[in-house]
DNA sequence: TTCGGTCAAAGTTCAGG
DNA sequence: CCTGAACTTTGACCGAA
């Protein structure tokens, strides 16, 4: 009991200094609702000298917050309201509740960002839809395509995106993403053509450690042999095993790891609404 | 205001370089905690556009990290979790904060899981220590390799582990770590051989990308293929060019990500300690 | 200088009034 | 509705290399 403090709003036990001011949980929290509310209250009596103390404190909302102004708890201290923890719920939430925190939502510069980002998305969603009609990965089930494309999408975009008939660097440079940007140049310098980029993308679609049976596992190893034997063909034809070589090497470095890359993070939520379309 | 410098996420004042962006304090330790925890959020409005500016930067962790990446922050460089500083305290700390960050006696089987740590890190030291002697490696300057070996040293380990000429396959189950597990045997399904084996060291110690220098750049990159050659000579005159592909893509399933394997965990606050001992 | 950890004081959540 | 106990996250500050 030695260490007691008394709520200097109400008396209570105090649970620390909050706003500048020793005082409980009760009154803390009931200040920052009122000062993020705006609340303007009228005290009950009408006299504006109601009693405030532990077991009267909510008679009076008025004489509760001009108490707490009266000890000096600083409004300025009170934040801006976050985000919801529970995501999910987010958009469904009663009404207003929930809006855009300020006035501007977009505000600084987020326009020419958003645009590359609805550009590099219709990107995504080309390189999936082809990812789609992939030889071989079409005649998998769905389930097992969408479960395969969730892990691998991001693959299937650098190597993609980095090989892509227009020049979409402005689009790279523009989405602010170094990352992004230095894994994309790297995949670029692989130079494939269309015939090796075919056989990339079934490398990459037919990995056999994402199978979810294991009869597919046995497919997607068959799948991935006979990709290999096609791109072993044509690139000895073309030049040499050094080159087949670095292709399958180049498949390394397409993955994006799951920290490194902005973009990475901003699509991932999006991949799953997009598979459901296609 | 002369020596004022703007955070590069939030516009705040900048404490500076943190993660090897100018930035404040709250983000910089926002990006540690993110990494660390393995966060994966989702955007509060679903845009992935959310401003993040002093004000509004806690409204939506999910654009907050990507603006975080985005400016190119480095998730490499954040550090293992250390114990607490007063380390009388560590024990007794309260409950369940966080799992026992690595030293810290395991709680739940604590005698035999402490000695397969032992043991394999002992089998991670003989890796690295054979990855230095590493006929292209060695060649290469101090802090080249140690550079490469911070990234790689686990990719070494599953492969190394996987092949291991004793049966370890006891001291992996009894570990308790069901991705490492799953890992190795996946790279046991190569069954590569000695020379194989080290064909395969030698494209993960000489990947170009992770350079130092531009003149490392090349250096790594005639290393790599020279290595690719001799993997390719010695697997078509065994086999075939599809062993030859199955090995390369089985280099790519070595990679532990950061955050999906406990060993991992454990082991990258060790790595530092053993390269600086080899 | 820039890592790391710390902990008071912000925040949110959600039964129960 | 509103309240407030329980729990989480933030960031200013400090020590170490």
């Amino acid at each position: 009991m030695s260490n007691f403090s008394a709520c200097a709003v109400c008396g209570d036990q105090s649970s620390g200094k909050h706003y500048g001011v020793s005082c409980c949980d009760g009154c803390s929290c009931f200040f920052k609702r009122s000062v993020r509310r705006g609340s303007s209250y009228a005290c009950i009596a009408l006299a504006g000298n109601c009693v405030v103390d532990k077991a009267r404190r909510n008679w009076c909302p008025s004489c509760r917050f001009q108490r707490c102004l009266a000890v000096g708890m600083n409004a300025a201290a009170v934040q801006e309201e976050r985000g919801p923890r529970n995501q999910q719920v987010a958009l469904y939430r009663s009404g207003r509740r929930h809006a855009p925190p300020s006035q501007a939502p977009p505000s600084p510069t987020p326009h020419s960002q958003a645009l590359h980002f609805q550009i590099l998305a219709q990107i995504l969603v080309t390189c999936l839809r082809q990812a789609k009609a992939n030889e071989q990965f079409a005649l998998l089930d769905r389930c097992q395509q969408d479960a395969i494309l969730q892990v691998v999408w991001s693959e299937i975009f650098v190597l993609r995106a980095s090989h892509w008939s227009l020049d979409i660097s402005a689009m790279i440079d523009g989405c602010g993403d170094e990352q992004l940007k230095r894994l994309i140049c790297e995949a670029h310098q692989l130079r494939a053509d269309v015939l090796e980029l075919n056989f990339l993308e079934s490398l990459i679609l037919c990995r056999k450690e994402l199978a979810i049976s294991a009869e597919y596992a046995v497919i997607l190893g068959s799948h991935s042999n006979a990709a290999l034997i096609s791109l072993a063909r044509y690139t000895l034809q073309q030049s040499n095993y050094l080159r087949f070589g670095q292709l399958l090497l180049g498949l390394r470095q397409l993955c994006l790891r799951r920290f490194d890359c902005a973009l990475s993070c901003m699509f991932r939520s999006v991949v799953r609404d997009i598979l459901k379309t296609l």
